[in-house]
Formats: C-alpha cells, structure tokens, sequence
DNA sequence: CAGACTGTTGACAGAGTTGTTTATAACCCC
DNA sequence: GGGGTTATAAACAACTCTGTCAACAGTCTG
C-alpha cells in the first residue's frame, strides 16, 4: 500500500485580513485575561493559526499588545464621543447617555481593559481629546441651561464628568458586587436603576449649582 | 591542606513567623502584579527563604494565593470599618472620611487588590458585612440629621455609598488619569481636591432629600 | 510554465515556573 | 547527650511560553 502523501490544505490571507483576524482574537483575550494574561498559542488557535504566524505579523508578543491596546483605546474613545453626539444638546438624556455608555462597556468589555491598563501600567492615551471633549460639551450645556446668576465652572463640571467616569468604568468591574456588599440585590436590574439615580444626582447637582 | 567544610548557617523560624513573613511578601506582589503575577521565586527571595520552603508552608501557589487574598480582604474591611468609627456620628466629617479611606489605599495598594480580584474572577467577600455596616452607619447618621418631612430611604443610602466606594476605589487607580485627561491637572493636590468636592456632593445630597 | 515573493507551519531551542525529592540543620523533649 | 520532629534548601523533573529556523504552499508576474 503506497504511502498517501497528506497535502494539508493552507488557506493564505493577505496580511491586513490575517492582522485583523489576529487582532480580534487578541482582544478577547485581553478583555479576560488582560494584557499580562495573552498567550500566543491561545491566540492563535483562537484565530485559526499557528502561533508563529502571529509572531509573523507581529513581530513579538509585547509588539502584539501593543497593537491590540491602541486598537482597543481608539474604539473605546470612539464609542464614548458617538454616545455623547447621539444626544447632544439635551441634558435631560442624562440617564440616556449614562444608559448607553454603560451598555456599551457590558458589551465590549472595555471598562475592564482600560482598568486593566491602568492597573498593569501601561499608558491610557484616549487618542484624542479623551474626556476633554465630553467636558466641553457638558459644560456648553450646563451653561446653556443654567440660570444668569449660577456661573458654574469648567473645573466643576469636569468633576463631575470624572465622577460618572469613574462610578461607568468602575461599575462595569465590581458594580454588582458592590451594590450586592451594600444591601441591594446586585442583579442586571439593581445596576440599571443604580444608573439612573446616578443620572439624576447628576442633573440635581447641574440644577443645583 | 584541610578541606574546610563550610557550614552554612540557617535561620529557622516557627511556622507562624515564617507564613507571615511570606504572607507580606506575597501582599507586596500582589498589589503591584495582580494574583496571577505572583511567582514562587520571587515572593521566596523577598522573604528571604527559598522557594521550596514557600511551598512547604503553604502547599501551592494556589493555596498562597488563597490565603493572601483572604488576609487582605480582612484587611481592607478592618481599615474602612475603622476610618468610618473614627467620626462616628459626625456628618460633616464626610470629607475626613473620604480622604482617610482614600490615604489608606494609597498607601496599601488595597484598592488595586479589589480591582484586581474582580478582574480575575476571585470571590470578593468582604469577610463580614461589608459595605452593610458601612450603609448602616451611614443611614443612621443622615435620619438623625434630616428633617421629619424628608424620608430618605436606605436603599437611596446604600447608592450614596457605593457610589463613593466606587469613586475611591475607581479613583485610586485611574483618578490622576481622568482628571487629567478631563483637562484637570491630575497631581496629587488635584485628587484631594476632588475627594473634597465629592464629599461635598454627598452631603448636599443627603440634605436635598 | 518558471521563478520570486510571501504567508504559513512543524520542529526545536531556551528561559522560566511550579512542584518533588532528598539531605541537612535547628529545635525540643526525654 | 540522644532521638524525634520540623523548617530549610539544593538539585531535579515536568511543563509552558516565547521566539527561531527551515521547509512548504499559495499567488502573482514574466
């Protein structure tokens, strides 16, 4: 009986498909497992390839995390800004904003990367304005909307801005955890009507000022 | 000539003494690198020991893992407990507090820890009740405070305090990175003066109710 | 079709990590 | 002091991970 040469059948992607494919695969893990806890192999069987093609396209691990970080910044920035401009120029769609921005990081898992980042050390550059932008357009609309007399300033609604960010990104990691260590019930709908209140705190103290 | 055989002097310390000091080293690692970046070896030449006695005294990694996690846990609950008892009672301490609690995880990294538990998927039991005492504590403080009109309810406490929790621990590990990406100078003097305002919010909350 | 270019992969090397084995040294009790 | 107990560590084993190398296989151009 002759020996069956097997002829193993390669599919061959131009490189920007495979980098992508790659990519995607990268970031799944990185949501999960963060930066510290992608591995190659893991990736690359995830994406259909051998790990050595990765190294191929990347160069070296720490080339590949690099590269999935800055993907990911870019799309969590993006997502924000596009939330903020769904709604833009009305305040009352605080809880709308909130809402979505928050929905967004379940979805993503963004909210987990970027403490991820943090907590490993590496930069966070929002490529871009970052806050800086959400601050502005916050602040227009205070004004617009606020009386003569108050003259809340920028400082105060970056704050703020800060604050949401924090209790957005925050939430997203230990929200449950933490509404559950408080009292409350700690499911998918506890977390929905914490946000609301959030929003309306937010706007009473708009109002307020 | 005599071959001199050298005797190597070693130190033997009793089991408890000898957890503990592998106890802090591997805290040490822990706050900076996150459970999955703790390694035998060198959580062993920080102690001062090798690593097989680390394993000795404490059967594996996992188990080390387990049983730092656990120390700190208690850890963190014994410290907010106590800043909370410090000014019992006293509403207008609010900032104090804020700034106690958020002085302790500057300095015992344990905000990092938390976030890092939830990250990687460990149980987060605050070893008592928790954030409960803490809502407790507080709920009484504001209804003694409150005018018989207003009726404030818990579960509006509890938001109040997981927000806050959520704005320190959050806070201690990107605050500088959002403050100054929200156009904020991000230094240490502008995270204080954050909590400050923040402290004032809660208040002006609890009064507005 | 010939040949160059490049994406792809199996096999291997080297470093690092956890865990085991075995011998030694310190301490305690009789 | 003798003997048992236990803390300690050197040496080793097994595994995993990254990165290299050489060969293979699509694709395109002449």
């Amino acid at each position: 009986m002759p020996r069956v040469e097997k002829t193993k059948p390669r599919r061959r992607l131009d490189s920007a498909a495979a980098r992508e494919l790659i990519l995607d695969a990268t970031e799944k893990r990185l949501v999960v497992a963060g930066p510290s806890g992608i591995r190659l192999q893991e990736v690359a069987a995830d994406a259909g390839v051998s790990h050595p093609t990765v190294l191929h396209h990347f160069g070296s691990r720490e080339l590949l995390v690099q590269a999935v970080i800055s993907r990911s910044l870019q799309s969590i920035s993006g997502a924000i800004v596009e939330a903020i401009a769904r709604s833009q120029g009305d305040e009352t769609q605080a809880e709308a904003i909130v809402e979505s921005v928050a929905t967004t990081f379940e979805k993503t898992g963004h909210a987990r990367v970027v403490l991820w980042l943090a907590l490993e050390g590496y930069a966070i550059d929002g490529s871009g304005g970052g806050l800086k932008d959400v601050v502005e357009a916050t602040h227009a609309m205070r004004l617009a909307r606020s009386k003569k007399s108050a003259r809340p300033t920028r400082d105060d609604t970056a704050r703020t801005v800060v604050l949401a960010a924090l209790a957005l990104v925050g939430g997203a990691v230990i929200g449950s955890t933490l509404l559950q260590n408080a009292g409350l019930v700690g499911d998918a709908r506890s977390g929905v009507q914490f946000r609301k209140w959030l929003a309306r705190l937010l706007i009473a103290h708009f109002d307020a000022s």
